[in-house]
DNA sequence: CTGAAAGCGCTTACAG
DNA sequence: CTGAAAGCGCTTACAG
């Protein structure tokens, strides 16, 4: 590899005016970045990203945190990854992949290897012990998802709240009154539980107790086959619920599949939608799901955009974001029978 | 953050005995190694990466490159990612997504930004102009799949061929002679196709005319809404056919679902054998699957391994490996009616 | 076993 | 507008 005083070398010019060239950070004559410019043709000359890095302080990487041996990510989640590393690269970042166990101590590791210039984090719980670290480094981040207390801290998010009180609705005018939430569970409570399980639950509670309505939570089950024994326990326990509100992107297919082997038909039993979901997964159940759907490439996006203006000094106060979902009609919507099954 | 002279002041010692404690690379006397360690802990110093790589000349960053553009992954695909990623960092790596479009200047860019130590490519075409450009280039790289002429290429793809037999094999033993492939097609023909679908095309041609079977291919739908159309498609063009090899994880609950609308009952009327996919996906289709499961964990784990076995001069001949998938019973596999339907 | 010094490939005050 | 030189944080021959 050609380096920058190959090129200054050869277009007889120092390194420095190489360098000013390159990135126009100092006046350059015409006919000297002329002379430049041919000779990095010539040799086929790229900055080299490591030396450039340590001159300035700044490598240009982004890290992407996420617990690590969590390998079945919803589909919804994995979404991030794509989108927020297509972003980092549009606006000249690289973004490592960072999985790591849910401890502060890999977090510290990371921010003070230099390797990084800021740091998005994924899956975060309500009491994250990874963003009290952060919150300590002089690292710049940002969440995809929020935390308990959001004092000072940047983050993207779906607005949860405003997503169920808007499927309650739906339901509600359609005329239900007893509903179930089936969630994935909130995972390790010790950290305050995964935050948009946690806040779905706590809004679902709040809107169903405000409005009157009968509301029950059920969860723990995390595949399509799991869904499936869910469907069996739920007609058990809930006969007459009439809405189903599935925040499960694994279980919900089965689900479904199983409320038909329960003998409910959909819709005219029971309704079910799909919240924070994607239009894929909920049409691959049978029929296909209505669905709040989750706007996931541009939580991603967004995660980026936030940290990089931090990077850059840009943005202040710090932005916090909450993106609603959008309705797509399904199958599974219908109006309530007045004397249930 | 405290640099490594910070640390030899503390400790009353060089610069170069500092250096030489951390990375074992000299011997040093017990006494110096406790100050220095001690003078490390004091400073809660951590070595800058960046520093150390200009020095090296090896970044320790891995590049995971994949086609820009293509958000809708097989979930399978998607494991790639996180399967990889945890291998790298268990090498002590760190992995880079790269999304590019799939032209060579992109990957020029990359190798000669001194960035990274080697590339991971996924979703290889047969002819992909990605690795001829890599194949110039001196940075070291393994494919997640294969080209058509793998000559000195090193790679780790599933065994696509001895897939499509195994599945053939499997229905043909329950009497099956009259089969359909659905894949989610080729993609770019000026690229020589999508690897594992144009192998496994080229495969179930062969063994389907070889034991004197009814073969056919159906494709070109991308989700669960299509597969339900396709099986509309596949009732009216393919009532023989009573064996069907799903290699498309987009389609292949809506087609199943579909397959029932269209008055099939399963497995009794037809069999279904999802091809290449997981044990998640199969059983989102109701009934459930039986599946060939692709061994994308282990892809992801491979693929790494084999590329920094490749940065350390480890392997010699370069490794070229093909995985088996392993099977998985379900519902929509059973015997051939005499007389079709 | 330890240290002084050169060097990895850049950027950027400083001087002209 | 251009250049000589210091410096970013390390590693590693070389010398002792």
């Amino acid at each position: 590899m050609a380096t920058m005083q190959d090129v200054a070398n050869l277009a007889n010019v120092s390194l420095a005016t190489v360098s000013f060239t390159i990135n126009d950070s100092k006046p350059v004559s015409p006919k000297t970045r002329a002379k430049v410019e041919a000779a990095m043709k010539d040799l086929g000359y790229r900055r080299n990203a490591v030396g450039s890095a340590l001159a300035r302080g700044r490598t240009h990487v982004l890290a992407l945190l996420y617990p690590a041996l969590q390998h079945r990510f919803s589909p919804t989640s994995v979404r991030f990854f794509t989108s927020a590393a297509d972003q980092a690269r549009l606006r000249g970042y690289n973004l490592v992949l960072w999985p790591m166990s849910n401890d502060a101590e890999a977090v510290t590791e990371l921010t003070s290897s230099g390797l990084v210039d800021g740091v998005v984090l994924m899956e975060v719980q309500l009491d994250d012990p990874r963003v009290s670290e952060l919150s300590g480094s002089a690292v710049p981040f940002a969440l995809i998802g929020r935390t308990r207390d959001t004092t000072g801290i940047p983050f993207v998010d779906v607005d949860f709240e405003s997503a169920v009180e808007n499927a309650i609705d739906r339901l509600v005018e359609l005329g239900h009154t007893d509903l179930v939430l089936i969630d994935g569970g909130v995972g390790n409570q010790l950290l305050g539980g995964y935050g948009p399980v946690a806040r779905t639950r706590k809004a679902f509670g709040e809107v169903t107790a405000q409005r009157g309505l009968s509301g029950a939570i059920m969860s723990g089950v995390h595949s399509s086959a799991g869904g499936r024994e869910l469907a069996k326990e739920f007609a058990a326990k809930h006969p007459e619920t009439t809405g189903v509100l599935m925040m499960n992107e694994h279980a919900g297919p089965g689900f479904v599949a199983g409320l038909q082997q329960a003998g409910y038909r959909l819709p005219q039993d029971i309704s079910v939608l799909a919240l924070a979901s994607s239009l894929d997964t909920a049409s691959m159940s049978e029929p296909e799901m209505a669905v709040l759907i989750s706007p996931a490439d541009e939580l991603g996006r967004l995660g980026v955009d936030v940290l990089i203006d931090q990077i850059d000094k840009k943005n202040n106060p710090l932005p916090q974001l909450l993106i609603e979902c959008s309705y797509s009609p399904g199958a599974t919507m219908g109006p309530a029978l007045k004397h249930g099954r």
